[in-house]
Parts: C-alpha cells; structure tokens; sequence
DNA sequence: TTAACATATGAACATTTATTCATATGTTCA
DNA sequence: TGAACATATGAATAAATGTTCATATGTTAA
C-alpha cells in the first residue's frame, strides 16, 4: 500500500542543537524499564509502588526513572494523599513507540 | 486538529522480548553522530568518506555507526568500485525521526 | 603484482548510565 | 506529636557505549 511516489523531498538539517535534543529525546525510549513503565501506565495512571510490584522492580529504581521520564516531559504527575500518579503525558508518547513498534514488528 | 475522541485503547503490553527489541531500537536513534548520519544521507545516498566529511568527524567514527545503523537494518547499502554508499533504509526511519522532532520542537 | 585509496574492525580508554542500598522527605492518621 | 507509609534522592558499583588509534580487508588501475 505504500510506494506512493513521493517527491523528492529536501530534508533540512535542523540545528547542531536540535539535534541532540533529539538524541536525547530518543535515549529516554532506549531502556526497556522505561519503556515497560511507559506500557504500564499507557491505559490508567499508577503509583509508583503499583508500577514497581506489577514490573516486579524495586521502588527506587521505578523512582529514578520515573524522574528521567519526568525531566523529558514524557509523564504527568498527580498527588493523591500519600502516593502519587504517573501517566503517559499525551498521545504523542504512545505514537512514538507505536512507531517504533511497527518497526521491531517488521 | 487533534483531540478527536478516542476510545479508550486497551494498549496490550507486548512480550518481554519485544520490549526489548523496541528499547534497542530507540537506542539507536538516541545518539547525536547516528542522528546526524541519518540526516545527512537523508536525500541521497552517500559514500562513507563524505559523511565523515560533512560531519567533520573521523572516518573510523562513521564507520563504526554506520555499522550500527546497518545492523538494525535502519540504512541500505550499495558498493560501487571502492565506495560504499549509504541510504535510509526506508520512509519509516524518517517517520520515527520526525515523530521525535515534533515533540522536541514542542 | 604493487601502489593508492576506501572502508571495516579490534583494542584501549573515557564517559555515561542503570541499579542497588541506605536514608531523607513528605503525607496521613491516631 | 509520633508512627506508618509512599516517594525521592545521593553515593557506590557494575555494565554499556562512543571515540580514537592502528591496522586489516577489499577494490581499482597501472
């Protein structure tokens, strides 16, 4: 289906700057525990705790990478009394790994 | 444009290994010298040396990622005399990178 | 075959990064 | 206030990764 004749298109090269944003960007999507995170709060948010006991990984490992995902933009967080809920901060975080899904996928 | 509705989307979880596999791949796209390679062979295809060139990067360097990039199958290679040339394996890498440009670029 | 050139590769090194342990911070409830 | 719980964080360690240097492999043309 694809094979759509594409016209040849000019790609420009972003700035030196832009580019390792990018980098960065896509090194957050290059460890499986945050891609695992990312899974599991895709469909409802969760606590820490809830993500560390159903990936069976230690709190603090969740916390600290729960921060990476944070300090990217990748997360929403909301506090409810003691605990506090992490999702996936928009759709635009699930495209990306459907994309790289199709991808791994063939 | 965006913000049509959507159903709530039962994102199943893929397997362990496939998990894996996604996280392996982004690792590939989450370094600035296989980003940069990437866009530059972007419109046409090129030798190793003018990627080394351009980039002003050690032809050993190029070398070496462009080994990465040809193991996860994300460029195409064809040798002619004693050059080899480099292409995007397909419009999808270009899709992945975009799909990240937009979020950097908010 | 040899020289000149293009590319690939192994080893070494420096840097980055993920995880763990211990503990600090913050919240609730008695 | 203090105890119990949830989360965050700093330091330490081990593992992974990118670049460089030196050199090997492979190709062409004389």
């Amino acid at each position: 289906m694809e094979n759509k004749i594409t016209p040849a298109q000019h790609t420009e090269m972003p700035d030196l700057e832009v580019l390792f944003d990018l980098a960065d960007l896509f090194k957050v999507f290059g460890d499986s525990t945050r891609i695992r995170i990312m899974f599991t709060i895709s469909d409802n948010e969760m606590s820490v705790l809830s993500i560390a006991e159903a990936l069976n990984m230690e709190q603090s490992t969740i916390s600290h990478q729960l921060r990476v995902l944070r300090q990217n933009k990748l997360v929403r967080v909301r506090r409810e009394g003691k605990q506090i809920y992490y999702s996936l901060d928009d759709d635009h975080v699930k495209k990306i790994i459907e994309m790289g899904l199709d991808h791994v996928l063939e």
